[in-house]
DNA sequence: TAATAAAGTTAGTCTTGTCTAACAAATAAA
DNA sequence: TTTATTTGTTAGACAAGACTAACTTTATTA
């Protein structure tokens, strides 16, 4: 059985891992991922490791284990599924689930996970796009990159979010954007990368922070060095 | 913010006053109510007593102050409406509910309770037939006895269990019992106090522990010393 | 009411998960 | 390639919540 901790350590793994496409971790990385000093997660590491959970060598990076990855789909699951669970039953906004489900996902009861499915009709998204794992743990992974990827003229289609902050996604709402939109990038200033775009008709300027927490996917797309972070698999 | 503990500490005090009715606890009793080492209770209810969720003197007896009576209401708030959104909505069997509402419980989220509440339209009995505390933390309290105190030839009402073990409940299906079910008491050992009950025109046996843990309502019953531990108020 | 039993308290220890401060290794830059 | 910087490690401390063992009060009962 796994701590509270230990299961919010190997979702932050499996999370920088699908983040960033790379399987080899560093322990700032993950310490800034969980808000926690480097001496912290060095000290989680060992027990990790103990449990045959997470691969790693003295300075070296970790990696989840095959074991460690089975565990931190199942929790990545339960997050996704209570998310769609509160935003399509119990009329939650899709920014208010995230930080509840961050809670609801260390219940331990297998068979809740599985009733909710079931009501849910085993959904294969939760409400920011994100594509929920199955019970044998399979993931779809799309390809997809950012907003801030997308060549000036190109039309592409918003599929998820990066950031799941409640200001972040308020403020998504708020320029018109939603999972399924269709977005065209007018233009982008050179000099801070202020980019037009155009969801319906309407005309709207995003930060370059801002298109570089929303997903999308479209047929002509820079690949190569302006995509170096989002990986870009198909199942 | 209380802590996961220290709601259980809580909810385990108002639980004590509920089944016994009595306000007045004893470290012993609830440490054996929690599990856990009389030690342990007296270093937690100096923290309760600093935070004013407790009142109580060395060597004294403890009581919930209003404040800690509060949110151990709220707390048997959660976990009933869980049970009820269980039981209703996810086909769990009476006896499967309470662990996982043990787990649910300490959720913070009070959009996430009324929501459900809502969902459930606002129910007033959770799956073992006891009364669920609403928003302003008012409690139903029935007239209600054990079976144990029926006196012979006298018919009942069962309304709610004592114990909420999935081996008893699972016992109290197979003995053909359930919330609302017309009991007569048909007579009784005087050596063992084994009771032969009339449900549904089917007679069986049960055992005085057993009796004990089956709560009934009913016109004649026996009142003072048959019926010591039970609280007997009117709302 | 004095002896015994039951109930409650205290002191010291353990584990988990966190921290700071000092140190060591690996990487990047001059 | 030597120095500086970043990254990772270790040691020691702390808070929460639990324990054991020894002790003190209060309650019971002979």
């Amino acid at each position: 059985m796994l701590s509270y901790t230990e299961e919010n350590y190997l979702k932050a793994l499996l999370k920088i891992t699908l983040d960033s496409g790379f399987e080899q971790i560093g322990v700032n990385e993950l310490a800034s991922s969980l808000v926690v000093k480097p001496a912290t997660v060095n000290d989680m590491l060992k027990k990790l490791k103990e449990k045959k959970l997470v691969d790693y060598e003295k300075y070296g990076k970790m990696t989840l284990t095959i074991e460690g990855k089975k565990n931190a789909l199942e929790i990545l699951r339960k997050h996704r599924i209570w998310e769609t669970f509160l935003y399509e039953k119990l009329e939650f906004s899709w920014d208010e689930v995230h930080e509840v489900a961050e809670q609801l996902e260390h219940i331990q009861s297998q068979k809740l996970i599985d009733k909710l499915d079931k009501l849910l009709d085993f959904p294969e998204f939760d409400p920011h796009g994100d594509p929920i794992p199955d019970k044998n743990g399979e993931l779809k992974i799309q390809f997809k990159k950012t907003l801030a990827d997308v060549a000036i003229g190109t039309s592409c289609k918003m599929v998820a979010v990066k950031d799941y902050s409640s200001s972040f996604l308020q403020y998504v709402v708020k320029v018109g954007l939603g999972i399924n939109n269709e977005i065209k990038v007018v233009s982008k200033q050179e000099y801070d990368a202020i980019t037009i775009i155009e969801v319906n008709g309407n005309q709207s300027s995003v930060s370059q922070k801002f298109a570089e927490n929303i997903f999308v996917v479209c047929s002509k797309c820079i690949v190569g060095k302006s995509c170096p972070k989002v990986k870009c698999e198909i199942q």
